[in-house]
Formats: C-alpha cells, sequence, structure tokens
DNA sequence: GGCAGACACGAGAGATCGCTCGCATTTCTG
DNA sequence: CAGAAATGCGAGCGATCTCTCGTGTCTGCC
C-alpha cells in the first residue's frame, strides 16, 4: 500500500524517538518549558475540538501564538505532540485513580461506595481534560498513540480485574475478563453520556451510570436489585 | 477561522445538494448503476479500515478498479459517498429493525426476549456492515453525515422509548429518555466489544450485552436478577 | 450507419499540510 | 562583555489530497 502515512517531509534527520526529554545537547531553559506547557495546552484544545488528525500543526502553533517554526523547535513532529500532552494526561490520571482505587482492599466498603468513588474520580477527570477522550477515541490516530491507549486500556481493565476479584470467589478468569472489559465499556458509553450534557442533566447522567454499574455487577456480590 | 475545511477544488460548479440521485439531465445506464455500486463497496471497505478523513478518494476508486475521474462521474465530492453509503446502510438498518421491534406491541412477550431479538438483529447487521459503524462513530466526519448520524441516533432511541414505555407504567419522561439514552449508549459499547473479538469470544460478549442490558433493565419490570 | 450522451481515463490544477531552513533575537555562561 | 546556545520567526519545499478537464470509447435509439 505505497498510499498510507508516509512521513511527508523530506528526510527523517536522525530518527531520534525520544519525545520532548532531554537526551544529552539539550539543556531547556525556563522559557522553552513554558513554550511547551502552552504548546500543548494550544494542542489540548484544538484536537478536542477538530480530533487529531483534522489538527494541523499551524493551527496549534497559532493557537499557542507562535510560529510553526517555533513549534518544531520543542516538538519532533506532529505524532509527538499528541504523544507528550498523551503521556502526561495520562500520568495524571494515573496518579487520580491510584488515589481511588487503592484503600479497597479491605471488603469493607461496600460495592456501591467502590462504583461511586471511581466513577466520580474518572469523570471528574474527564470533565476537566476533554482532550484525553478525543485522544484516547479517534479512529484516526496512528500507531505510536493507539499503542498508550492499548496500553492504558489494558492496565485499566487490569485495575478493575483487580477490583472485582475480591467480590467474586469463584468465577473462572475468563469471564472475569469479559465482565472487567464490559465495565469499562458501560464507563465509556457512560462518559460520552455525561459530557454530551450539562448541569443538572449531566448530573442525572452520572446517577445513571452509577445505577448501570451496580445492577451490572450485584449478582456478583449477591445483591438483589432495589 | 480561514484555515478549516474549505472546499479545495478551484470553485464549487453548481453547489447541488443532491447526492447522486437524478435530477433531471441525467440518464443513468445499466453500467452506471452497477460502477455505484462497486463505488460504494469499495467505499465502504477503505471507510471501515481507514476511517472517514484518512480514507482517499483515489484509494477508493483505486479499489474499485476504476480511475479518480470516473468516481467523479457519479459523485460530486467525497462527503457524497460517504452520505449515500450511509444512507443506504441506514435504509437497509431501518428495514431490519422494524422487522425486528414492530410485533411487540402486547405485553405478552418477556423483556428478555425483547433484548435478545433486538440485540441479535442489530449485531448481526452491524458485523455484516463494519462501516456502519465506523462511519457512524468517526469525530472527524464533517457536518452532514453527523446530521444523518444524530436523526439515526435520535429515532433510534424514540423507537427505544416506545419499546420500553409498556413496560413501564409511572416512569416520568425526561427519566425515560435517560434510559433509553442509556440502553443505546450501552448496545454501543457492547457492539464495539463484539466486533473486537471473533468466534466463541464474540458469541460470548453477545451473551454478556444481553445480560447487561437486562440486569439494567430489570427494575422497570419488578423482576428480580438471577 | 450515425448521432447524442453516458461512461472511462489519467494527467494535473489548486490547495493544504507537515516540516525545514536561514537568519534574528534573547538568555546563559565564563 | 563576548561567545555559545537556546529561542523565535515565517517563507516556502515537497508531498498528498480533492476535484477538473480534455479526450476518447461504449451504448442506446432513429
Amino acid at each position: 500500500m505505497p498510499e498510507k502515512t508516509e512521513k511527508p517531509g523530506t528526510a527523517k534527520p536522525g530518527a531520534e524517538t525520544t519525545t520532548a526529554t532531554e537526551d544529552r545537547p539539550r539543556r531547556r531553559q525556563a522559557r522553552g518549558e513554558r513554550r511547551i506547557a502552552q504548546l500543548l495546552d494550544a494542542a489540548a484544545t484544538v484536537f478536542s475540538t477538530t480530533g487529531y488528525t483534522a489538527a494541523s500543526t499551524n493551527a496549534i502553533a497559532r493557537e499557542a501564538g507562535v510560529s510553526p517554526g517555533t513549534l518544531y523547535q520543542f516538538f519532533p513532529n506532529k505524532e509527538a505532540i499528541a504523544i507528550e500532552l498523551g503521556s502526561r494526561l495520562m500520568h495524571e490520571m494515573r496518579q487520580s485513580y491510584d488515589e481511588a482505587l487503592t484503600p479497597i482492599d479491605p471488603g469493607a466498603t461496600p460495592i456501591e461506595d467502590v462504583i461511586a468513588g471511581t466513577v466520580d474520580r474518572f469523570i471528574e477527570f474527564n470533565c476537566r481534560h476533554p482532550a484525553f477522550f478525543a485522544l484516547m477515541h479517534g479512529p484516526d490516530i496512528p500507531g505510536r498513540i493507539a499503542e498508550e491507549h492499548d496500553a492504558l486500556h489494558r492496565t485499566l481493565t487490569a485495575r478493575v480485574e483487580a477490583l472485582l476479584a475480591p467480590f467474586t470467589p469463584g468465577t473462572p478468569a475468563p469471564t472475569l475478563a469479559r465482565t472487567a472489559q464490559m465495565c469499562v465499556g458501560i464507563y465509556k458509553a457512560g462518559l460520552e453520556l455525561v459530557l454530551a450534557h450539562e448541569g443538572a442533566e449531566r448530573e442525572a447522567y452520572v446517577q445513571e451510570l452509577k445505577v448501570t454499574l451496580l445492577r451490572y455487577l450485584s449478582p456478583l456480590v449477591g445483591d438483589v436489585v432495589k
């Protein structure tokens, strides 16, 4: 297939795969760090409104108030911008959900509270960073970001599995895996509905999402639907 | 915003908004109809593998085994191809789900069977036409297709509402609307999981989707989770 | 047979986009 | 202060994409 996404430029200079970290001869100044943050903010805005492929690097630079050349002083290519942005968001999210999921080891907390707490955390994060959803959901993103997305998805389902395991003593592993996948899928569907609404209606959908997860998982905990 | 998706060509000749139907001076021959079907098939393949924006009209023409010029003999632009394809798929789907949903008027059939029947129909359709999902789910599609998508989504949720109404006597309208939205969302999430797997695993996810919907809706019918 | 028009081709016009390059300016270091 | 390096600019290269146009072939109708 000779018409796929080839490197459009004339030549790849050094083929360095490190995103934007210091290799060796790169001593970033404070101004540079500020520009990077500025550019990533702009990229988040543009990505979340137009998607990855439709977003042009010129548009990102303009949104950040700098020239295209300046943008390429800090990022080797367009993909690296998305990678770095995704990586930073993922890092922040990991912090957020580590807080939310680690102290559930004892079986003391009822599953309602586990669901409610987790959902609240994730919803809040995604509302604050709409670019995250756009980046992790676009079917148009090239290889590298898709890999990060897969990695995130795997760790996410693994965490859900671990969270569910103490509640389900006798379930075989493949069934548990499917249950976790389904939970993540339900969460994504709910998130889409939540993001599509505002104010009280949004709250109502958050509640509906919690109810959905609770009802889906209630047989595992031997509960009865109210 | 001067850098948005402008018409790339030199000038829009007549600004005719009719997709590909006969206006007046267009007497299609049998060969032409065959070419159109051929091109739409090719477009379905390309769209479902690369998405809408990444799909090039040249690639569609090549997939169909014709020249780019021939493609533009039958479609005024790239968007029209997607519009026509989406419209044909939507028509076929409407037939399929009219069959599935109309004879449920009596409250005699239990909700399990309603869910199972509907899910089976939709899943079967979407497995047969993977382009439909790609077209209706891409965040990159331009205005017109998004409108069609919204229209489909509205009629779909309306049908689900109508389907749910006899089972829920005392529910207020906004709540019912949210429930229908959630059902469609759950279905979409399940569909994604189903399409991502093969064979027995796929069947297992179909079953899981049915179970999810049943558990979500079970309170409405006064049932108890098994 | 002959003509009108549908069908087919493929080079390329026009436009956008990712990215580069030469050069100017600012900041850091000694 | 002087040199080096980081930062900043913006015109523009090369690639690609959508869509057009001139030209030629095929089909249906008298």
